[in-house]
DNA sequence: GCACCTATCTGAACGGCGTCAAGATCAATC
DNA sequence: GATTGATCTTGACGCCGTTCAGATAGGTGC
């Protein structure tokens, strides 16, 4: 009974608090960055006290994950569909990396949430685990079927970190606007970024073992 | 250990607190992380007001760029030990890469500052700006060395890049103690950083181009 | 030796933060 | 229709970064 718009997104006793703050942190995160993510100022948004998070997150750091975990599945989207769209075998694994750094520069901020909220617990973040369906998982099982069954696993175990490491690299570094003028003589980001993975060994299928 | 060496430090109307200051904030990162590390802690473990630091800081910001341009020459170090350790031309890149996680292995508190208060300007950090005897300038150069004067230029640039992004995220993988499998199974800490460069092409000479 | 100047440091305060305990509110159940 | 238990608010605590007026004292010119 207070403003006309409340009325849907409180259908009373606030209805479904978890999900409008999980929300409401992402619109902040989007708008104003990760300096400005505080507990008080995501129940704020929401509009309702400062305390009310309490009653379904057991701390900020809880919150933070639940953001996190959205963003993860994200990614995990983006990653699959550009798995799907891979034309052929061998572009695969660079079309997933390049997914992967693009999601990281549309969200950056919450791109930044998904590994600080894990770096604070020093857990391996959630897209990481080895967890069925996991991001981490779908990048080991391409490179497993692009590298055939004479790989040693444990090869594949440390390609797939690698190609995590770099990918994780570049998409913290290509954030940093100082590359501008090798961007525009490569023909723009996306070119940029192809061209960092194109020297990344694992990035290209017939360089994949060791040997 | 901590008020013994006060009278030394302290000259009089406090002698030089700058330095005092960075490391007392180095010595709180070391001791109990960077979550612990506040402007306040600082001067408390400096042994003056909270008031004190801005007199020689514009704000906390500043006094985090210091303590990271002190994390970077440590680096510089590592690095420039390392490339004159190294055997031969072919394992150059890899004793690098080597000393760079190492280095954010035996510092994790420091490495996470060198970078967060560099995002937090959208800044290149600076070991990886363009000057004379930084640490990315270190990279390109051994690279060029490596490489010799077939590879176009726009091709060292990317390997550079390339090479720091892979480290990095290696760098910040590594914390993440989940791994502890694979290493025990590779033999050890740093045979699975070998391993993991390993499959990262432009840590092998051979590979350096991308052709 | 003295007075002034300036850099340095302190003390107290402001608003914002994360968090908690006590009390109000209300849907659901008996 | 009273009780219960979940949900939300109010108000408080201690910590944070930052500012500002005032205390202190080293340096400089007389």
């Amino acid at each position: 009974m207070r403003e006309a718009a409340v009325v849907e997104t409180r259908p009373y006793h606030h209805g479904d608090l978890r999900r409008a703050l999980v929300e409401a942190a992402r619109r902040i995160l989007e708008g104003e960055g990760p300096t400005a993510l505080s507990l008080r100022a995501v129940a704020r948004e929401a509009g309702v006290s400062p305390a009310a998070p309490y009653h379904h997150f057991k701390d900020k750091g809880e919150l933070l994950d639940a953001v996190a975990h959205v963003g993860w599945d994200m990614l995990g989207d983006s990653m699959t569909g550009a798995k799907q769209r891979a034309a052929d075998l061998g572009s695969l694994m660079t079309e997933i990396g390049v997914s992967y750094v693009q999601f990281s520069q549309q969200h950056p901020a919450l791109y930044r949430v998904m590994y600080d909220c894990s770096r604070d617990k020093d857990e391996l973040p959630e897209g990481m685990q080895d967890n069925e369906d996991s991001a981490y998982c779908l990048v080991r099982e391409t490179f497993r079927k692009v590298a055939g069954p004479d790989v040693p696993i444990v090869d594949i175990e440390l390609a797939t970190i690698a190609a995590w490491c770099a990918a994780h690299g570049l998409a913290e570094m290509s954030t940093f606007k100082q590359f501008e003028g090798l961007k525009a003589g490569l023909g723009g980001e996306e070119a940029f970024l192809r061209g960092v993975l194109g020297h990344l060994g694992m990035f290209q299928p017939s360089r994949l073992s060791r040997d």
